[in-house]
Order: structure tokens, then C-alpha cells, then sequence
DNA sequence: GCAGTGTTTAGAATAGTTCTAAACTTCTTG
DNA sequence: CAAGAAGTTTAGAACTATTCTAAACACTGC
């Protein structure tokens, strides 16, 4: 048994979303398991596979619902496609640019020093380390 | 008179391309005064306000020719779009979310502590530091 | 000048994502 | 638990950024 009872419907309705069986199932595919780096082509052919198939458009929409509930985190690293982050603390990437993968490291440990001042009158939202790595 | 003179042509031609008009005025447009980041658009208006108006196919070619032979790295901040960095030395970004705009700062006086040690069979192509800033 | 090869171009094509509006599901209230 | 209201899903169209196609054109070296 999971050590915190993943009850999704109610994760959902804590986070402003309706539990439908499609958002639901999204749900347990993304945060069932460890952190998850998805697309949403790539969760859409998941889903499909599963006994409650989910239209493209609703991954789509649900990513992005996810997304601004705070569920979910939206990483750039690359030209064309996003990437969603089940890992929404703190933390920053490896991105290993033949296969346009994703992983994560801790931000903890690392220190950024000798950061110049932002721009006048803007305040830092977030810094993000992408560390590009080639075999 | 500028410090360095700036025979776009022969530029050019040291990069491996030939120097056609089009490419001639797309690397004035970028390479002369201070560093840029363009997009495939803006630069596409800029140019056709130009005396010599060049197809938006062919600064779609230049800038990825020019970003090949290493006259421009391109930046991805943000989905839907790229953006070509005429300052191909190390060097970091602010991101200004709200109006998609890029502001350099050099990347000697930062200093990165802690990363862990990349992936078993890669090796570090290159580290970004985005600072995502708001208003 | 003349090949020969590289480049430009308009427009079509593609890929990722968002939109539309009709059908359907979930929620609330009686 | 029925009915209505509000929110959600969906297929397909639309849209945006980018790339491709193939025919016209322009640089280059002789
Ligand atoms: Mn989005
Ligand atoms: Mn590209
Ligand atoms: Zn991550
Ligand atoms: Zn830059």
C-alpha cells in the first residue's frame, strides 16, 4: 500500500477541478508512480492504451488545467514541444538533447552566486538551471 | 568608424555561405550595433522595411544556416517560439514573461556550485541560466 | 559569358496546440 | 432522486510557427 492514500477525485476537487473519469485517469497515470516528465502526445498514446481512452483535446486541456491548478509545472527546454512536470517543487534539469529527455536534480545543493540585479522595476519569478548533455 | 569593419560578405563567406544579398541584409540587421535576440517574424518585418525585402522562408533558412556555421545560438524560453541570440559567447538570460522579452548578463562573475555529475554516458554540452522575471 | 551549383521564393505542407459548438457528465437543490 | 444549471468532453476545424517543394534565379570559377 502507497504511503499517502492517493484518493485522485479528491486531489482534484482540492485543486478547483471536477473529478471526471477522464481527469482522473490523466491523474493516476501522471501521479501515480515517481516524478514524470510527459507530453502531451505522449500521455495521450498512454491513455489510450488504458480502458478509458481521453480525447487529444482533453489532454491538452487537462495539462493545462493541471498546470495552473499548481499541479503540474511547464518546462521549455527545447524547440516545438512542451514538456509537463509532475515535480512541482524546486528543482532544476538535465536535458540530454539526442533523445529529448528530462531528468532531475535537486536544487538544494546548488548555489548560483554573483547574480546580476534584474532588470528595474521586475522581481525574480524563478531561476531554471538547464544542464544540456550529449553521449 | 567602427572598431572592427564589418564586411558582412567575406563574414560570410569565412562561415561557409555564400553572400547573397538576402543574407548580407539579414547580418547587417543583426550583426551591426549591439547584440540582439530576434525572432524568425520580427526579423522578417525589420527586413521587409528594408530597401532589400527578403521571403520569410529564406530568414527562416538564414537564421537556421547562421545558427549552424555559429553565428547565432538559439534560445527557447517560451512555447509557440525561438529565439536567435546574436551573442554566441557564454552568457545567461532574464526573461521578462510578461512581454517576451531577453536581457543578457555574462556569465563570468556566476557562479554554479553543486551540480551533480550528469547522467551515466553523457557529458555537459552547455548550462543555461534562466531567470524568469515578472513586473 | 557559361556552366554548375547553391540560393531564393511562393505556396503547400506539417506539427503542435487551441478553438468551436454540440453532446454529455457532474453537481446542486428541492 | 429528478431536474436544471453549470462544467466537461469531443471531433474536427482552425491557427501558429516552422519546414518543405520545386521552379526561377544568382553567385562562382573558369
Ligand atoms: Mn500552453
Ligand atoms: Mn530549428
Ligand atoms: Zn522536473
Ligand atoms: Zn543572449
Amino acid at each position: 500500500m502507497p504511503a499517502t492514500s492517493p484518493d485522485f477525485p479528491a486531489r482534484l476537487r482540492a485543486a478547483g477541478l471536477r473529478p471526471t473519469r477522464q481527469r482522473v485517469a490523466l491523474a493516476r497515470l501522471l501521479f501515480e508512480g515517481g516524478p514524470r516528465h510527459v507530453t502531451a502526445e505522449g500521455l495521450h498514446v498512454e491513455v489510450k492504451a488504458s480502458r478509458m481512452p481521453v480525447s487529444l483535446a482533453t489532454v491538452y486541456n487537462a495539462l493545462n488545467q493541471f498546470r495552473d491548478a499548481g499541479l503540474l509545472r511547464e518546462v521549455v527546454v527545447a524547440p516545438g514541444r512542451s514538456y509537463f512536470d509532475t515535480n512541482t517543487g524546486h528543482h532544476h534539469h538535465f536535458f540530454i538533447e539526442p533523445d529529448g529527455e528530462l531528468h532531475d536534480f535537486p536544487s538544494d545543493k546548488v548555489t548560483i552566486a554573483g547574480l546580476p540585479t534584474p532588470p528595474k522595476g521586475t522581481r525574480v519569478a524563478r531561476v531554471d538551471v538547464i544542464v544540456r548533455v550529449r553521449r
